[in-house]
RNA sequence: GGACGGCUAGCUCAGUUGGUUAGAGCAACUGGUUUACACCCAGUAGGUCACAGGUUCGAGUCCUGUGUCGUCCA
């Protein structure tokens, strides 16, 4: 074994092994619980994030997890096509070839996006197995495979006809740089730095008086139709019927009077742009308004803008237009205005309201919805995600799911020749087209994402063709044990999900008729819902390709190993809480792999291996008459350690999980009982109990250990003879009563009042260390120690004093009657302890150190006695409080004297 | 404007239903290559638990308010 572990050879060669002996298939196995997991789709041209390595190592875990424990796991992989993003993509490179993607037509441009796909696309599925991910890669599903997009057609086809479906002039949000709709959730909101004008405008019936509008729009000018009051407004109530002339293409307008109004903000009143604000267009209809459209989709003003500014691009006409009226003397005031302004997701630019047609969808479910998460069917972690949810789905908009690009599924919508297209009669609505297809034309258009990928847990295992959906085991898997995801995408995907699966799992029911209740808990998608935190970077900011801090986590596989990296990024997850990233705990990952290598190491050096195949055998090696208090204390921290992290799982608490294995395995196993059984490994009588209490131990860290760090723990496990030819991964740590159950086998039982004295033998140590390392001693073994105890402590010192020596580095521990005098002490819990020294002691500097020591007892004496004289604490404290209470004085008073005896015994 | 979350050692964070003297890792400092590991070991120091009130025998923990940072929704 090398002396240092090297994960790279190890982790290339066993992903292999485990692929060629197709360990993450997920088999059909009625004989057994299943287990399932699908991935979030990453975008098919992606490439691999810290938020990927976190929650593709979290599905990891639990997908190992299930499989050491017996199950049939199916942790499903796949990518999504990602409309927007791929497109916009294939589009730049197009350019860069001085090309659009009109000039090379629809068909040419998609084969062309396909050839892009395949060429950049699935890299990150390679970097996912780089990690380790143990995913069914021959199950692997792409959104635009041929059979998932059947079944996001057929989605579509059974939503429309059940009512779900419907074309309609309507706002939606326009991308000018995508040249699209958007849903409202994939418009960002952002604060932004804007002037607020203020404009006048003349009003007809009375000439010379002007009435304020305040617009941080004033391009928009052009698009008036009128002004709007507050019906209840006193400034303004005469104003209702008269007219003002439009300062920019002067024109009259009607002024009137609409509740939507806000009276209080500007002078409070509102000019009314229909065709390109979402509040002005529902004021419009009430009011039979014209709609005056002047803006192109590209965000350029048109002809209907007047001649001055057609052609004109958005931000430059707030520009000119605002001159103008400067100019005419329209302009009353500018002044800074904060306000909010909605951004497209992908293109980053301000969307546009804008009139169109497009399909929407009512969501189906959303009752059924809210009550799979109330009652409890799925499970938010952490839980108030739930609130954020159920707000959501009580606020819920119907969905603009017709998006103006190429790179998707085309809506199966045809519509006939030379006929209205927003007459339904024209419609032909279907999975397949009409035979007669060449009096028809499809619709142009093709689904949002997420109207494919809301399907993912559904589509990916057969739905909604029979046959299919036996082959792959929906029923078996359906619905999956565990969705893993980022907050950010709780309504694109997670509440679709639901109430996708809600609505087409399992037999249809109208659209005005419930779910029942019964049916719910089979047609819901998942059962738990672990929402990851945000990784930002050292600075809190979040990780993002423009600001080039999100670090390649395939460097960070070749400096720390991927187990390296899986145990970093674990152990700094705190569940629902943002990760603020840092390399250092990735080197600490490393670090404890090496330590874990080392520990191994030393055990293959110390003596042969043992056939350690079966853990009855390693207990048969124990010879009761020789187990010692810490061979006993360390069984019983592992029982203890076992339960804790079976807890833990069970509420995805992993950095909890890792804390408590990484305490037991470094302080209670490394540090302590290794270090204490040195010295019974050189002694035969010994050597074979302490070297199988070591194996049992050893087992156990490797089972944990393996859903977090895949690689070396499998490797181990052959190393040290625990595997006899099989893998780690079907074995089971086990709980703690089950090892408990085979240690008694052995004739083994445990006392746990061992633990309590082995956490007194190990204070002690810890005194006597620093009683030698203060004095700058560390390196010397010689030195003698003295102490001052009962028979009953003395009895427990001289049966550990053999261990003690070996750790704190002593050549004697000697019992005597009275304190020697002029040597340094500390009090333990087994009385003062004194360091034998001939020379060179500050009796000053050990008076002082006493002395501090001295003051602090007698603070807490203090404290603790006033308690105990408080007769309301007495009288309300629960009994065993007060016990402690009263122990806790006794031990002190106890100390304080010991304390005083040493301080004395100074002079 | 509303909702949610954070504020505990220099840094990153634990701290379960209120109950002994508030913990860990990293960094710092001191010492150390003793038959695994310097990717290591031992030791030391470091905290008015954001602030102000309140409930209680007892508050980091519960309540109210304030500040501050962040996220989401308007």
């Amino acid at each position: 074994m090398d002396k240092a572990y090297q994960p790279t050879e190890v982790e290339d060669r066993l992903y292999k092994k485990w692929i060629r002996e197709k360990c993450f298939l997920g088999k059909i196995e009625t004989d057994k619980p299943a287990y399932s997991i699908v991935i979030p789709p990453p975008n098919v041209t992606g490439v691999l994030t810290m938020g990927h390595v976190l929650n593709n190592t979290i599905q990891d875990i639990l997908a190992r997890r299930a499989r050491q424990q017996g199950k049939s796991v199916l942790w499903l992989p796949g990518t999504d096509h990602a409309g927007i993003a791929t497109q916009t993509k294939v589009e730049r490179a197009l350019k860069d070839e001085g090309k659009s993607r009109m000039d090379l037509g629809r068909e040419n441009f998609i084969d062309h996006a396909k050839l892009w796909r395949d060429k950049h696309g699935g890299i990150i599925l390679e970097q996912l197995k780089k990690l380790g991910c143990s995913c069914d890669w021959e199950r692997n599903v792409h959104t635009l495979d041929e059979d998932y997009s059947r079944a996001v057609i057929s989605a579509f086809v059974k939503l429309y006809k059940k009512g779900y479906v419907y074309r309609g002039q309507r706002m939606v949000n326009w991308c000018p740089s995508s040249l699209t709709a958007l849903s409202d959730e994939e418009v960002i909101m952002k604060p932004q730095e804007s002037i607020l004008y203020k404009i006048r405008y003349q009003i007809l019936e009375t000439p010379g008086a002007y009435l304020e509008v305040s617009t941080t729009r004033p391009e928009t000018i052009v698009g008036d139709v009128a002004l709007a009051i507050h019906p209840d407004d006193p400034r303004w109530i005469n104003l209702q019927g008269k007219h003002v002339m439009r300062p920019i293409n002067p024109q009259a307008m009607p002024i009137i009077a609409d509740e939507a109004v806000e009276k209080d903000f500007g002078t409070g009143i509102l000019k009314i742009t229909p065709a390109h604000d979402r509040l002005d267009f529902e004021i419009a209809q009430r009011h039979d308004l014209p709609m005056l459209e002047i803006l192109n989709p590209d965000g350029t003003l048109n002809e209907l803008a007047g001649p001055d500014y057609a052609g004109m691009e958005r931000f430059s006409a707030r520009k000119v237009i605002a001159d103008k009226l400067r100019e005419d003397g329209n302009l009353i005031e500018e002044e800074k205005h904060q306000n909010n302004v909605g951004f497209s997701e992908r293109a980053d630019v301000p969307i546009e309201p804008r009139l169109s047609e497009q399909w929407f969808l009512k969501y189906p479910r959303v009752e059924e919805a809210k009550k799979a998460v109330k009652d409890g069917h799925i499970k938010f972690y952490p839980k108030r995600w739930e609130k954020t949810y159920l707000h959501w789905l009580d606020n819920i908009q119907d969905w603009c799911i017709s998006r103006q690009l190429w790179w998707g599924h085309r809506i199966p919508v045809w519509y006939k020749k030379g006929k209205m297209r927003s007459d339904p009669a024209n419609w032909h609505i279907s999975e397949k087209p009409p035979s007669d297809i060449d009096q028809w034309e499809q619709d142009e258009d093709v689904l949002d994402t997420w109207a494919s990928s809301w399907l993912w847990p559904l589509a990916t295992m057969g739905w909604p063709e029979e046959e299919a959906m036996g082959e792959k085991g929906l029923d078996y898997f359906y619905p999956t044990s565990a969705l893993v995801t980022g907050p950010d995408i709780i309504f694109f995907w997670v509440a679709r999900m639901i109430m996708a699966g809600l609505e087409f799992k399992g037999r249809p029911y109208k659209s005005d008729k419930a779910i029942p209740d019964s049916e719910i808990p089979e047609r819901i998608p998942f059962n738990d819902v672990y929402f990851t935190g945000i990784i930002r970077d050292e600075q809190g900011r979040k990780m993002s390709k423009s600001l080039g801090n999100s670090p390649d986590p395939l460097d960070l596989i070749a400096k720390y190993g991927a187990d390296g990296l899986r145990h970093g990024i674990m152990s700094i997850a705190p569940k629902g809480q943002d990760i603020r990233f840092s390399e250092e705990r990735i080197e600490q990952g490393r670090n404890f792999c090496n330590k874990l290598w080392n520990v191994s190491r030393f055990r293959s050096m110390s003596a042969q291996l043992e056939d350690n195949s079966i853990l009855e055998l390693i207990v048969l090696r124990i010879q009761g008459d020789v187990l010692n208090e810490d061979d006993q204390a360390i069984l019983l921290r592992l029982v203890e350690t076992l339960d804790q992290v079976e807890k833990l799982y069970g509420e995805y608490e992993f950095n909890a999980v890792l804390q408590t294995i990484y305490r037991f395995f470094w302080n209670d196993f490394c540090d302590w009982y290794i270090e204490a059984s040195k010295a019974r490994v050189q002694e035969s009588a010994s050597k074979d109990t302490c070297l199988a209490i070591q194996d049992i131990c050893l087992r156990h860290i490797l089972l944990l250990l393996h859903p977090v760090t895949p690689f070396i723990t499998e490797e181990l496990w052959f190393l040290l003879g625990f595997a006899n030819g099989n893998s780690i991964q079907g074995m089971a740590p086990g709980t703690g009563a089950e090892l408990l159950e085979k240690l008694s086998i052995g004739g083994l039982q445990l006392d746990t009042n061992v633990l309590d004295e082995m956490e007194h033998i190990r204070e002690l140590v810890t005194s006597m260390r620093s009683l030698k390392a203060d004095r700058n001693l560390s390196n010397n073994r010689e030195v003698a120690f003295s102490y001052v105890a009962s028979d009953e402590k003395a009895d427990i010192l001289s049966r550990h004093s053999k261990s003690i020596l070996t750790t704190v580095g002593g050549s004697a521990l000697n019992r005597v009657d009275v304190a020697p005098t002029g040597m340094p002490a500390l009090v333990t819990p087994f009385g003062a302890i004194y360091l034998d020294l001939t020379v060179g002691v500050d009796l000053s500097a050990e008076k002082a150190r006493l002395q501090k020591e001295l003051v602090n007892l007698e603070k807490i004496v203090q404290s603790v006695k006033a308690k105990l004289n408080n007769q309301a604490f007495t009288s309300k404290a629960p009994p065993e409080i007060i016990e402690g209470a009263r122990h806790q004085l006794l031990e002190n008073e106890a100390k304080l004297n010991e304390t005083k005896e040493a301080l004395s015994a100074l002079t």
